[in-house]
Formats: C-alpha cells, structure tokens, sequence
DNA sequence: CGGAGCGTTGAGCAACGTCAAAAGACGTGG
DNA sequence: CCACGTCTTTTGACGTTGCTCAACGCTCCG
C-alpha cells in the first residue's frame, strides 16, 4: 500500500519547498490515505499523536475553544500540499483540534518514519520545520487580519487568502472554488456572527467583486477583492516567491 | 566573551523545557548581549537574518503591519527565557517586525553555530523546533482571543497571559509587574482603539482585579482576572505542566 | 515657558451583536 | 409521494459595543 499511496501523491502548493529529491524521500514514508466527511473530527485537542497528517484534498481547519465555551474560532485552514498536525511532531499534544471542512482526503505519516528520515536528512528536516513556521506566520496573519480589520476587509481578506493559497495548490487562478462550507464556519474563522458574514457577503456581492453560495466562491473581480482587503501575500512564503519583502 | 556571556545565562521561562546537557550544549554559543531602549527596532520587516536572539531581560514584542497602512498590530510577547526570531532559522527573511517595548538585553547566537550544533544533537534541534511551535500555539491563542472575546475579556486575558509567562519565567507570582507599554501598545495588541483600553483599564480597576498604571500592572484578584478573561494556561505549554490536556 | 506625548473624559455615531421570524434546502420516516 | 424536523440563509428591528472627534490635564523635557 505504501508505493501505491506514494505514487498517487504529488507535490503540490506549499510542498513545492522540498526538492525533487526530498520529495522522493519523504513520498513514500506516508503509508495510508484516510477520507473525511465535512465535519468530521479529524484529531481532538488534547490527544496524544504519533502520525502527522498532509492534506491530499480539500479543506482541512484547526479550531480552537475557550474553556467553557462550547462554539470556538478556526484559527487556520489547509489546503492541499500543506501538512497538518505536523506541529504535533514535537508538541505531542495539540492545544487544537483539527476538523474536515469538507470532504477531505489527507495521507498519513508516522511519527518514527519522520523521526528516522530526519535524522539521516538534516536539510529535509529543516524544511519540515520551514513548513510549520509558515503556519505560524499565517497565525499571526490572522491574529492580525482579525484585530486591524473591520468586517467586510476581514471577510475579503480571507477570501483572498483563500483564493492565492488554493491557486496556488491547484496550479492556476480559478473563478470558482469550491468551499463547502457554512456562513456560521466563515463567522467562526472571521470573528464576527453568522448574521453579520450574512450582510457582509451580501455587500461583496453587490459590490461586484465576489459571491458566496451554496459552498461555491465565485471571485468577479480579484483585484478588487484584495483591495477591499488589503491583502498582500507575502506572509505565505509561497514557493519561488523570495522576492516578496 | 562567549564563556562570560555563557556565564551569565540563566535557562528561565520555557529553557525549562531544555534538559542541563542541552543547556550546557547550546548556552556557550551565544555569542554576545545586546541591550535596546523601549521602542527600538530589533529587527525589520523582511531582513535577511544570520543569527537570532533569545530575551534575557524585558520585554520583545512581534509587529504585523498590512501593506498600506502606517500602524499594525502586536501578534506576540515574549519574556525572558524566550526565544525571538528563532523563527528567523529556518525562514530567513520574516514576516514580522521584532521590537523591544521595555529596556530590553537579549543574547545573540549565529545561525551557523545553531547548525552546527543541531546537526550533532537531534534531540536539542526538536527541541528548538518545539520552542517555535509554543509560539505558533499562542499565535493561534491570539487569533482567538482577538476575534472571540470582548473588549474586557480581551485585555483580562492578555493581562493574565502576562501574569502567567512573567511568573514563571521570574520562578514565581509576582504582585506587581513592570509593562512599560502605553495604553496605545495595550490597543495595538489587543485589537481596540486607545480611547477604549483607556475605559476598560478603568473598568478593570474599579472592579477590582487589576490595575495597569504608569507602566505598572498590578494584580489584585489573580482568580477573578482570569475568570472575566476566560483564561486557561494550557495552550503556553509550560515546562512541566504536561498534564493540561 | 512652550511643545510633545500620554492619559482621561464626554458626546455622538457607526458598526456590529442580539433577538425574532420566516423561507428555502435537505434528509428521514411514514 | 408527502409530512416533518433540522439546518441554513435571509431579513427586519432594536440594543450595545466600541470607534471617532474633540477637548483638556498631566508630565516630561528642551
């Protein structure tokens, strides 16, 4: 299951920051392909982990909860070629649970393979740990995007996001993307409440510049959009975009 | 100066999480200590950087600005025992501006030494790795509290986060803590206008459970802080608090 | 003495949350 | 097939939070 798991993989998105040569190192250590359902639970905060996970296809969200509170706040989303729960190699325990957002299709990697391939490969380990500082610079992307924004930035901001990350996963500019998700999903990752993403869609819509519907993001007009905003990609560290700062 | 420097180096706050052989390792390696005023720029947006810094002394802070604008936004703090830009090691260029909001001393380590090191010690480099992750955690607490919490809860638990580090980086609860920030710092980290820190600053204090003046936060009802913040110290991953989850 | 930066307070307003209601989409069981 | 419940979206009315603008006092420092 192995070769056949591994063949079936490419190095899409952000996995473009390994080398060919990594890339054929690290490809076949992922033993198993899982699919989840929208909703699905896919690690529960807390848990003890000894795999990591990359996302293969769709979306893919952390989700983090105050202590009493029963709703919480998607702190981040992964797209396909973005690990998830690599943060869980050394943490061990994750402060966050990590949910299917849509139908999603992730591979999984042991915690001893990575170990094992990491001590004999120093430069891919680095590059592992590259990939989970990217996240972390998106975090305080969204720390900022949700503190400096006011609402129908906020929202256009992570639309854009969504927009560059997943073109860039898919290798072109779409017009439409699937994003199956609900308003009260979009609520929990923008900081605002479900009626409020509501008037707000309804505003970029009038705008001309995007529609959200039925999970489908329908971007009219890109460069409107990323204005209204303010989005600039350079915290994504995309590959063969050095240039950036 | 190295062993000097070494000398002086006391493994507080998250070096816990270092055992006395990694310290022993890594502590003659830092190379020199660097001393900043309140608001000096440690490093810039989009440097290339070949060394990074771990805080001794004071308080460093992380500054996210969106492209056009002039102000941004404080996405992190860090207290002594901390380490800052060790992001920069495996990024090279960050994202983020690295700033020094009180008197601060850091010391400084090359990023060579920190290769060398790592390449011999597998254990200290996931280590190190584990330390970023930490950040990316409160990265992602950040994002929470600035997007679910309202404007009291907001700064209770930025107040109580502080508290937490502070004190165990110091070894133990303090009464009183020097926060040399203004009021507009406070606003630029939470995500609200000065007016409106100003005004939760004296709710704060007539309610009794804290008091941040002149530079001075005082904690009076430790308990009753963290309950309006909804604080819950889990997410620090604090040397010896394995237990949380 | 004058200016600059910070803290404090008030008045008014816009943005956003809360509550409530209703309609559409969808699956389930009868 | 229909009836029903559930979830989502949409809209309206209303209340509150938090922002804007403005003024003034304070302290520090030249």
């Amino acid at each position: 299951m192995a070769s056949d798991t591994a063949q079936r993989l490419k190095p899409t998105g952000m996995l473009g920051h390994l080398s060919d040569a990594q890339w054929q190192t690290l490809a076949p250590l992922f033993d198993r392909l899982v699919d989840y359902k929208p909703g699905d639970t896919i690690s529960e905060r807390g848990e003890a982990l000894h795999y990591s996970l990359l996302t293969v296809e769709g979306i893919v969200a952390r989700h983090v909860a105050p202590p009493g509170t029963s709703r919480g706040s998607f702190v981040a989303l992964q797209v396909p070629g973005d690990f998830v729960d690599l943060h869980a190699f050394p943490l061990k325990r994750l402060d966050h649970s990590v949910v299917a957002l849509t139908h999603a299709r992730v591979a999984v990697i042991q915690h001893d393979s990575l170990q094992k391939v990491m001590d004999k490969d120093i430069e891919l380990a680095r590059v592992l740990w590259f990939l989970t500082l990217v996240d972390a610079s998106i975090h305080r992307h969204w720390a900022m995007r949700n503190s400096m924004l006011r609402a129908m930035a906020r929202v256009a901001n992570f639309f854009s996001e969504f927009d560059t990350r997943m073109s860039f996963a898919l290798g072109q500019e779409q017009e439409l993307y699937r994003l199956e998700v609900t308003q009260t999903d979009l609520s929990d990752a923008c900081g605002m409440t479900p009626i409020h993403v509501n008037r707000v869609l309804r505003d970029l819509r009038e705008d001309g510049c995007c529609t959200f519907r039925n999970g489908d993001l329908i971007i009219h007009d890109r460069s409107r959009l990323r204005r209204i905003g303010q989005f600039d990609t350079a915290y994504l560290y995309l590959p063969g975009d050095e240039t950036t700062f």
